[in-house]
DNA sequence: GTTGGCACCCTGGGCTCACGAGTGCCAGAC
DNA sequence: GTCTGGCACTCGTGAGCCCAGGGTGCCAAC
């Protein structure tokens, strides 16, 4: 029921039905070849450690894989651990409760659920999870009405910053998780302009404005008794030896120039120098667009305290951008469930990312309770991601 | 206890000890002459309405004024309902509880207290709390070595968004509450430097750079095939008659200029025009620093739902803005308690709030659930004001 | 391998009960 | 008139108990 809801029957389906089962027009379907890429091991690194094997076809029969799909749907769906009666009517199993049970007892030896107690239903364990992603494919989730909105939204932005707002805006209203949207680092966007505004006598304004749009601005302290004139020189000499340059060099060669400057230009070429130390080649600064976090708040998952330390979590942007960027190793989007995490507060959650390319890459996600629907999720994640790179291409074309 | 910790008898106080009352060294002050400003009617507009009368000494005797502030500091401190006995240890006073259930009962019938039901302690009501707040003198509650340490945080600070960044993160550190900053409006700041960047044969990049360091982009969509040279000549028509102008007063003046310029410039000149048309003049666009968050979760005030609505609350930052900006409207500390705010969702919460100056005012303060600690949480936010002026000083000289 | 049956387990809700904190009020003392 | 001790009363809370319900594991039979 619920389960059709979300995953709704569009598309070829009854393929590759594989070994002759009494298997009715179920909804969850197999994997199909743009299955997807899951997170696991991009080298030896991944966190997770233990989990599934890469061949998936290896310790569960098809019924196995059933029951745990429709144990992970009703689950995610009604929050309640799901019993085997259960399980028989929402997979249309044509066997009965008893030999589900037995099922359910070998998938629980085997790791992928557990009961929260003696003879409660079962509930998928992270692992449960794991499997149930990795044989999932992405469902086209975003609606086409919906996904009208997406675009429509996403095509009027005005610049990058703005995009990106509005892409973090759009994808948690979509999901209804936290949405995640880090900006590209920017370190090889080449300098499109280089300003130095007096604003008082003793200070002055640097801009830098690279050719993605991306605008840089730094205070500077003059030398005393630095004059207009002289600002007018170190002016030129920016313009004629820094721009172009990627971001990423510009403080080497500011401090460069400002070594051979003329002695009078060589103090105001050092704080010039200064300002543009950090901030601009490494990616401490990235900025990172959160949105959605009271729905946080709303998924009882997460009792209070937990739900404190996620919060001061998403006020760490820093540490958030690398968590992102760190999941998106490639071009499809990945997912961490649970313990995945290597940060601790994320233990009882799951990020769904995925990577978008401008000059440099971007990425983007969502954030949420384990107990998340993957399958929308996932496909919501990149549409918008589709839908953004279109929006980007625009931009800056 | 609790008590004397936060309040910590420093200053002179013993001072004009009103009439003659069996009144140890009670740690809880009269209302000296630098009493706080209270939000009341600056005109007749406050929202709570009915509340108290402005002459403060009516009808409540030093007893029973006692006695409130002893349940609101009791309650405050402890969350739990307060009850006769602890009344009288808590206030020292030297007559019995029976005495004081009297008095409470005098409270209640005068609406300053309530109990949750028959037979549990005393709680504040939000006229309680009001009545609690007017009486209160801020205590310079930031201890020495915190203050050097708000000094040292905010001294460092590059420029004004990273100033307010850093204000915001100190005061919700030092409150453990939802700090709120809000950037000046900077409608009436002039326009330091204009520039037009050609980002890509189709389009450019405005930049606005104003005195106080605020620098505003714009991505502007050029007229097919617009020429290096025009972007050239509109810089210079730029550059002549749109700088050294308020920001406010920026887009009339392209606006017009584009009526009179050469036809070949026109359509450029509107296009940087509808650029400017909103987020300059209008506050809409007010920058919003919002830090610790995740206090709110950690506060037992708040059940789910409600911290759900609030967290939604801090994402609009456009009604943050004019929460704050309305709660200030002179250079006194503000608040405004529970029932005060004309926010639905802010019913059980509470708002610290005041004023700070640069060219034009801009505003910070703090959130929190309506029982929160007023009297040390008013000597932050006015010190952190403090300081946050000196620092705009020290940034703009 | 599958099934129905059955004993068993555990949670959650509802109920009762005793306890304790806190009150309101009264009669008497100052 | 004001304060006080005392007392009866009121509720909310927590413990203890029971029962129903949903779920399980296992077994014997198909």
């Amino acid at each position: 029921m619920a389960v059709t809801e979300r995953h709704p029957p569009r598309g070829a389906s009854a393929a590759s039905t594989a070994p002759g089962r009494p298997r009715p027009d179920l909804d969850i379907r197999d994997v199909p070849d743009d299955a997807v890429k899951v997170s696991v091991p991009v080298s030896g690194d991944t966190p997770a450690g233990e989990s599934t094997p890469l061949p998936l076809d290896d310790d569960l029969d098809d019924r196995k894989r059933l029951v745990l799909r429709a144990i992970v749907s009703e689950h995610v769906a009604h929050g309640e651990p799901v019993g085997s009666k259960r399980v028989v009517q929402v997979a249309r199993l044509e066997v009965s409760a008893a030999t589900v049970r037995n099922e359910m007892a070998a998938l629980e030896r085997l790791g992928y659920i557990t009961q929260p107690h003696t003879s409660a239903g079962r509930v998928p364990t992270d692992k449960g999870y794991r499997r149930f992603v990795d044989e999932l494919r992405a469902d086209a989730a975003v609606a086409g009405p919906q996904r009208e909105l997406v675009q429509e939204l996403l095509g009027s932005a005005t610049d990058m910053e703005d995009l990106l707002a509005r892409t973090s805006s759009v994808l948690s209203q979509l999901t209804r998780l936290v949405s995640l949207v880090i900006a590209p680092a920017g370190e090889t966007a080449r300098l499109k302009l280089v300003e130095l505004v007096g604003l008082t006598p003793g200070s002055a304004l640097l801009l830098l404005v690279a050719d993605t749009g991306r605008v840089e601005k730094r205070s500077i302290e003059l030398p005393p008794q630095t004059t207009e004139a002289q600002l007018e020189r170190v002016r030129g000499v920016l313009g004629e030896h820094v721009r172009g340059r990627r971001l990423g060099d510009v403080h080497a060669a500011i401090a460069a120039i400002a070594d051979e400057a003329p002695a009078d230009l060589r103090d105001v070429l050092r704080a010039v120098a200064d300002a543009t130390a950090s901030g601009l080649a490494d990616d401490t600064i990235h900025h990172v667009f959160v949105g959605g976090q009271a729905s946080l708040a709303g998924d009882a998952s997460f009792e209070r305290e937990h739900l404190s330390r996620l919060l001061e979590l998403l006020e760490e942007r820093a540490t958030l951008a690398r968590l992102v960027a760190d999941a998106t190793a490639d071009d499809e989007p990945t997912v961490r469930i649970g313990e995945e995490n290597e940060v601790e507060d994320l233990r009882s959650a799951s990020l769904v990312a995925q990577r978008y390319r401008l000059v440099t890459a971007g990425s983007l996600g969502v954030l949420g309770p384990t107990r998340m629907d993957y399958g929308s999720v996932l496909g919501t994640v990149r549409a918008v991601v589709e839908q953004l790179q279109e929006s980007l291409d625009d931009l800056s074309s």
